[in-house]
RNA sequence: GCCCGGGUGGCGGAAUGGCAGACGCUCAGGACUUAAAAUCCUGUGACCGUUUUCGGUCGUGCGGGUUCGAGUCCCGCCCCGGGCACCA
């Protein structure tokens, strides 16, 4: 038999696999069902890299477990493929998106084909695909027709809003005037209901990005730039179509305390949800009438607010508003350093409007130092009637509460800072408790009791706030407020290769649904899908697909639109919306469509979602970058679609799981100046940026911290260094330490590992294999190229204890009814048997305990260790000079989800004619917790704590008889001496301790 | 600054409060070989003593505590990774 080769079995495999439909899934009512699902993949032009088959094996071993141990086991796979990347690629290439799609789609499933996945592929699902995207715009219309209603806390059919604005149970908004639903005309009761709905268009500022020709979401924007390609985002005022995710937020927020992920990962959805509870308290101008509006978390210290501070793009300091508040002159007795050097407040204002525009959020940020400038206005605090000066600044953002504040400087750092500058007055209203160590210093954030607070003296802060909302909605000064940070979701994008929104405009500036029946609306086909450089989308251009004819169905006040031919009688001009949905409009249901994924009456079967989603998908892996994207949006959808009666459960992933990312393999890299003088690595300044060195390879560069000099590091031979203390320091030199560690895998650095690569030269197996038993699943982990042939060594070991013995034979040898052994088709010698049933004997106990560890470590997703337990036991089968066939057997199968294809050909060899078509079909093998326990142990005994002896015992003894043969072991006695023993403690099957 | 993770050999890591370092890598020595590779066997936390069998001491970031017993639990620090951040 030949050695192992895993180019001649995999692909052979996979084949087998694919013909005979082994990982198809069906609904079988008889059995527990289990969704097993990995986060789709965006097929990018790069292709594969070592992160994707960390999940999608992991996923992989426990679709493969699941299948073995009885369940109706869900495995899919598909694409999500409309987004910017592919666009880029696209303009850049002069090519159309959809064939860079296409070739890059076709290259990702045959790479993840070539691992050896077992996936259900007749469930693929593509979000380009206009009969994918049909039902992404079915849901968004869904969207359309959803209005939330806070009392029900609910998304509920915008019909059932219209029949009781009909019937007078809901009152209008003020926007109506007034007047009675049915008083209003068609387009009134349209505009009407767009205020309501989740899918609403706004014109407001937006992140605008001028390189990419596109608007994005708040979370697509980091540091004031794109988190595609790190362009600089701009804000500006555009119309949008935006999705009333906040009316959502308390439900997204409780919704996750029941869920089955990390706690980071949920908290990291609370800070983005970010509640806050407070109040909303009215401040009224003085001398002039009006109100100001702030948010407060702390109503307790009104009584410390000395002054307020209004964002520097607040309605009210609008110096073009009829209603601004800014004086045209200063007040009688202007202090000088609130002046700024302005001749009058109209121009201090005007001047730092202008600076703060001018100022990036990034500068913003990084500079701390409070600025501002005074309106010349003044406010009457509500609760003690004092005038306090408004300020506006920078450091009160108008996107976050009312963009309006009341400073209490005594008690917020900001404020602090802010009042230290203009010299404002620090008024303390809260005294700490006696034990606070920050009891003297102001500002005093945390909590404590408050004082010069009149009625509120005394009382705890919690309390202290509790009363004050009271007087204050006594006397309608204010109300409690619950404040979340999560804004709308901008949901419109200005590009091509994207779902196009099924809506209508009117010429009376209405919006209206398409009909159902005229979906999916298909992106047109165009020539030029590039920017047109301006804010108009690339759709502006396919000027025939833009202007269309339609009729109105339905409800006049809520009606849907159907394009028809022009000419047709009652038919009008009407223009489609041009902009295209954001790339996470595919991804946020997509989990949906694999359990129906050809259905065109559906985007599911309401029973097949019923079965395969009872309590959500079972088990879904994928990175954490999706953290408060696509998760919070997917979940969204999910609650809107729950509300609406088309899902069953609250919630789409029960149990989510996020790999760590993997690493490039472990760097050393050693110092130099240019002269080629070594430097320290702790003399050089610890941040690093990285370029590609005149030899091609990369260096990093930084500087020796003392004189400043560019220093040059490059990568050195791991045999050149050694470990001193905490440290790595080169042989040669012992004084120059040296940067050990692993990077981030990317071109640049060109550490990026290629699964092909590493298929080529040691299977999918062996990379499924490392890729798992590098270590825990979420934890962060450096390749090893080493650590890859040392799982090929363990396969080849395996191969080699089945197949061939040291002389070439087969080891697998098989017990027959009449009690006679045999290897292969020849009988075993009666000496040989003997051999046989000694062997069979010593694997037994080793063969349970193997089944019994290797299930429980997949239920807990801990890979490595069940791997571990199979090299232990394939070590034991390697001291054996025959393997029983129930022991090869047991380990192929628990091998099979790890490595299929070796287990595969391993079990078609040893089992011969009596083989089943796959091994994969074949349960999982049961164990017998008796036998996973050796019949004799050796338990360790201690005297006090401290190692002394051990002692050999039957497995199942007695505490009594195992503390009686402790003493008597001359070991122990030997130390106990004399000694009264004042406890004797014995753990189970572990260890003796006797205390003296 | 706030909120999560995490710190165990040369490296990746293992260990329901019960023999720390399983398993793998690396390295060293040996066997096989004309030789090399592959393979197999042995050893591989540090220090000390015998320098061969063997024996001893220390050891899970640091300092304390609980416990017969702590890598594991509690308190206080240090360091690393990630997230959020002028959010009122």
């Amino acid at each position: 038999m030949a050695g192992y080769n895993p180019s001649s079995i995999e692909k052979k495999w996979q084949r087998i696999w694919q013909e005979n439909q082994i990982f198809s899934a069906e609904i079988r009512p008889a059995k527990p069902k289990y969704y097993v699902l990995d986060m789709f993949p965006y097929p990018s032009g790069e292709g594969l890299h070592v992160g994707h088959p960390e999940g999608y094996t992991a996923t992989d071993i426990v679709a493969r477990y699941k299948r073995a141990a009885g369940f109706n086991v869900m495995h899919p796979m598909g694409w999500d493929a409309f987004g910017l990347p592919a666009e880029q690629y696209a303009i850049k290439t002069d090519t159309h998106p959809a064939v860079v799609t296409r070739k890059n789609i076709d290259r990702f499933r045959s790479q993840l084909q070539a691992i050896g996945f077992s996936y259900d592929w007749q469930r693929e699902v593509n979000t380009t695909d206009p009969e994918y995207y049909r039902w992404t715009q079915w849901i968004f219309l869904q969207l359309y027709d959803t209005w939330f209603d806070p009392q029900q806390q609910k998304g509920r059919p915008i019909a059932e809003l219209v029949a009781e604005f009909e019937s007078g149970q809901r009152a209008l908004p003020q926007s109506a005037g007034n007047k009675a639903w049915p008083q209003l005309d068609a387009q009134q009761q349209r505009q009407v209901l767009e205020q309501y709905r989740l899918a609403y268009q706004i014109e407001a500022p937006v992140n605008w990005c001028q390189a990419l020709g596109t608007v994005l979401a708040n979370e697509e924007v980091i540091d004031g730039k794109s988190e595609v390609g790190g362009f600089p985002v701009q804000r500006r005022p555009m119309r949008q179509w935006m999705l009333r995710i906040t009316a959502y937020a308390q439900r997204l927020l409780d919704g996750l305390d029941a869920l089955d992920w990390s706690e980071s990962l949920k908290m990291m959805q609370r800070n983005w949800i970010g509640r806050s509870e407070g109040a909303l308290v009215r401040f009224g101008i003085a001398d002039r009438g009006g109100d100001v509006i702030v948010f407060t978390t702390r109503p307790d210290t009104l009584f410390g607010a000395t002054y307020m501070v209004l964002a520097p793009e607040h309605p009210l300091v609008d110096l073009n508003a009829q209603n601004g508040l800014v004086a045209s002159a200063w007040p009688e007795g202007t202090p000088p350093q609130w002046r700024s050097n302005a001749n009058s407040p109209r121009d201090a204002v005007a001047a730092y409007q202008k600076m703060a525009a001018s100022r990036s959020e990034r500068q913003r940020q990084e500079d701390n130092a409070k600025t501002g400038a005074f309106t010349g206005a003044y406010a009457i605090n509500p609760i003690n009637k004092q005038r306090i000066p408004i300020f506006i600044s920078d450091y009160v953002l108008m996107g976050y509460g009312t963009g309006a504040i009341m400073a209490v400087p005594a008690h917020d750092q900001r404020d602090f800072d802010f009042a230290s500058a203009m010299e404002l007055p620090i008024r303390r209203v809260v005294s700490a408790a006696a034990d606070n160590p920050e009891a003297g210093k102001l500002p005093l954030e945390s909590p404590g009791f408050a004082v010069n607070s009149s009625e509120l003296n005394g009382l705890t802060t919690a309390e202290a706030k509790g009363l004050m909302c009271e007087l204050l909605e006594k006397q309608s000064l204010g109300t409690r407020q619950i404040h979340y940070k999560i804004r709308d979701w901008l949901f419109s994008r200005q590009r091509y290769w994207g779902e196009p929104f099924p809506l209508i405009h009117l010429e009376d500036g209405s919006t209206v649904a398409l009909a159902d029946s005229q979906l999916p609306l298909t992106l047109p086909e165009v020539k030029d899908f590039k920017p047109t450089g301006t804010m108009e989308p690339p759709l502006f251009k396919a000027t025939q697909w833009h202007h269309v004819q339609v009729v109105l169905e339905g409800d006049p006040g809520n009606p849907r639109a159907r394009v028809v031919p022009a000419g047709t009688p009652g038919a009008v001009a009407a223009r489609r919306e041009l902009n295209t949905m954001p790339q996470w409009a595919g991804s946020c249901w997509y989990y949906l469509r694999y359990m129906d994924p050809k259905n065109t009456h559906a985007f599911c079967d309401p029973e097949k979602e019923k079965y395969w989603m009872a309590g959500g998908v079972d088990l879904y892996v994928g990175g954490v970058e999706h953290a408060v994207l696509h998760l919070l949006y997917s979940r969204f959808w999910h609650k809107v679609l729950f509300d609406r009666g088309l899902v069953s459960s609250p919630e789409p992933f029960r149990k989510l799981v996020n790999q760590g990312l993997i690493l490039g393999e472990a760097e050393y890299t050693v110092f130099a100046l240019e002269s080629g003088q070594w430097v320290s690595a702790a003399d050089i300044d610890p941040e690093f940026s990285t370029r590609v060195g005149a030899d091609g390879k990369s260096e990093v560069i930084s500087s020796q911290k003392a004189t400043g000099a560019l220093v040059i590091g490059k990568a050195c031979d791991p045999t050149t260094v050694e470990k001193r203390g905490e440290v790595f320091v080169l042989k040669a030199d012992a004084g120059i330490q040296v940067d050990a560690r692993s990077f981030k895998m990317s071109k640049s650095r060109g550490n990026v590992v290629n699964p092909d690569d590493v298929i080529a030269e040691y299977g999918a197996d062996s990379l499924r294999l490392f890729e798992m038993f590098m270590g825990p699943l979420e934890q962060v982990k450096p390749w090893s190229t080493a650590g890859v042939e040392g799982v090929y060594r363990f396969l080849q070991r395996v191969w080699r204890n089945l197949l061939g013995g040291d002389d070439g034979t087969l080891r697998v040898v098989r017990q027959y009814p009449d009690g006679g052994w045999a290897c292969g088709s020849r009988r075993l010698t009666a000496a040989e048997s003997e051999v046989a049933v000694r062997d069979a004997a010593a694997i037994l106990r080793p063969m349970h305990r193997l089944i019994s560890k290797v299930t429980q470590d997949i239920e807990r997703l801990a890979f490595n260790t069940s791997i571990s337990a199979m090299m232990e036991f394939n070590n034991a089968l390697a001291k054996l000079t025959f393997v029983p066939m129930e022991a090869a057997l047991n380990l192929l199968r628990v091998l099979e989800p790890f490595a299929p294809h070796i287990a595969e050909e391993l079990y078609r060899e040893i089992s011969g004619p009596d083989a089943v078509i796959s091994i994969a079909t074949l349960p999982w093998p049961e164990f017998d917790e008796r036998l996973c326990v050796d019949e004799e142990l050796d338990i360790p005994v201690q005297i006090n704590g401290k190692l002394i002896g051990r002692i050999r015992i039957p497995a199942n003894s007695a505490e009594e008889q195992v503390l009686d043969m402790a003493l008597a072991d001359t070991q122990v006695a030997g130390r106990l001496a004399q000694r009264a023993i004042k406890k004797k403690i014995y753990i189970k099957g572990r260890m003796i301790n006797l205390v003296v």
